[in-house]
DNA sequence: CGGACGCATTAACCTCGGTTAAATAGGCCG
DNA sequence: CGGCCTATTTAACCGAGGTTAATGCGTCCG
């Protein structure tokens, strides 16, 4: 199946494009606003905290950022990761409030643009514009993903999904046994991501190793083992996610 | 407190206005494109299957629209619901693929426009567009919240936010003790949106009950007797998450 | 080299909330 | 009016996952 859909490829090329705001052929507009001023955080950094005046956009040029919200009580939940070419727009309804927390994951690199001149680009460039909307849909698909499993799956369907979405989103193209990739958090953010405690998120890995379906090595490298098994206690379709949480376009021809 | 900021008010008018896909005053393209094809649906209607085609948006006229989102092995969370005057873009990273299921909770009444349309309308109407730019922002900042409460807080915390957000929603201006509104749906479907089961949906109505917080007769209307109390069980402050949810806009002068 | 620190791992214990089931309470219709 | 259907309510039971705590292990640093 896999194999017909590879030979099927190579005599129908498939053209893909992968949508990213600091994707080579972009007009140079936004290169330009970007390159302007590059702006560089440690890892760890509250870049805007919840709450705060947010009058200006975040496009990732590069490492992880994550979107934090706490409750009063101290509790913190990972509501998203955003990578290298995504756009962080911390606004609500009302646009100069932060509904969110900006952190540096990882030592990021930032574009950080006024909305003002964010607006005037999605205006001037229609590619910008589409580019961001692929982009918003498909954060906005991943979210949906993700509270589903919140609200109505076990600890191993939320961890296998959380991987898997992650390792999609980290490697374009399609994806097969023997992926390996590095998480650059901890046990204890996986489980503030997934809703768990970071206790159960280390049972629930033991599990999924046991079970020969993916490996762990040295703080948060994973080999996933064995997609297709993953995929099914992540209780999705492979290729459908993609389809839905990854701004990428395909044209047959 | 509540006495002074309507004193206050009285003093100093504030202009107030509701964003939102059918106030008086947006121009006549929309007006236009909406009732030129206005669509009834019956209540408990599946209006766009998950996964399915999805070339047009939906702006709800009437009614009560659920965005819904199932497992594979049939546990169903609904991610939101859509009220009149908001906008159902179903669409995934790939526009055309539908990352939602939307169903008619109440007979409904929809708007629906052709993707192409949309665009151009919103190309055309500045105010259009900003409206729904804020009606969507409004909407992932809701989301966030309940992210936040189905990975991190219990039932109470859950059920009294879903109470608190959907008195919001439906009371513009402010809101006070003796705030009383219908909730056009079940106790099984109010657990289907706050991750439980309606049996524990149930025992935590009851809690509130008890404690005076709210009370419910006739099949979900529900009359809240201390919102500040309510507040404090759903961890939110009334006016900040009022600002960060509700698409208004407020001028004082 | 040795201590300190952060993270992962494992076990013991307990709670919140799911499941099942039975009882109650309206609406609706013949 | 009486049967039926659906939604709510309540109780009894149980299990997934949280909490706490102890242990191990690698890394950094004095």
């Amino acid at each position: 199946m896999s194999s017909a859909l590879e030979i099927n490829n190579a005599t129908h090329p498939v053209v893909e494009q992968r949508y990213s705001m600091i994707d080579s052929g972009l007009p140079e507009a936004l290169l330009h606003a970007i390159h302007s001023k590059p702006c560089n955080r440690d890892a760890g950094t509250i870049i805007k905290l919840e709450g705060e005046l947010s009058a200006s956009v975040f496009v990732v040029l590069s490492g992880w950022v994550a979107l934090n919200k706490a409750l009063p009580d101290g509790e913190k939940q990972i509501l998203d990761f955003m990578l290298p070419g995504e756009v962080i727009d911390p606004g609500s309804a009302d646009p100069l409030v932060s509904a969110v927390e900006v952190e540096a994951v990882t030592e990021v690199k930032l574009a950080i643009i006024p909305r003002e001149s964010w607006e005037q680009l999605l205006h001037a460039h229609a590619s910008i514009r589409t580019a961001h909307e692929r982009i918003t849909a498909a954060g906005q698909a991943r979210m949906s993903e993700r509270l589903l499993r919140l609200g109505k799956a076990n600890a191993q369907v939320r961890i296998a999904y959380a991987l898997l979405e992650l390792c999609l989103r980290l490697k374009t193209g399609s994806t097969s046994d023997g992926e390996k990739f590095h998480l650059p958090f901890t046990q204890q953010q996986l489980g503030d991501f997934t809703g768990l405690s970071s206790v159960h998120v280390c049972r629930t890995l033991r599990r999924l190793k046991r079970h020969g379906i993916v490996e762990t090595e040295d703080h948060m490298d994973v080999l996933i083992r064995d997609i297709e098994a993953l995929a099914g206690v992540a209780q999705v379709n492979v290729d459908e996610l993609r389809n839905q949480i990854i701004p990428n376009h395909r044209i047959n021809e």
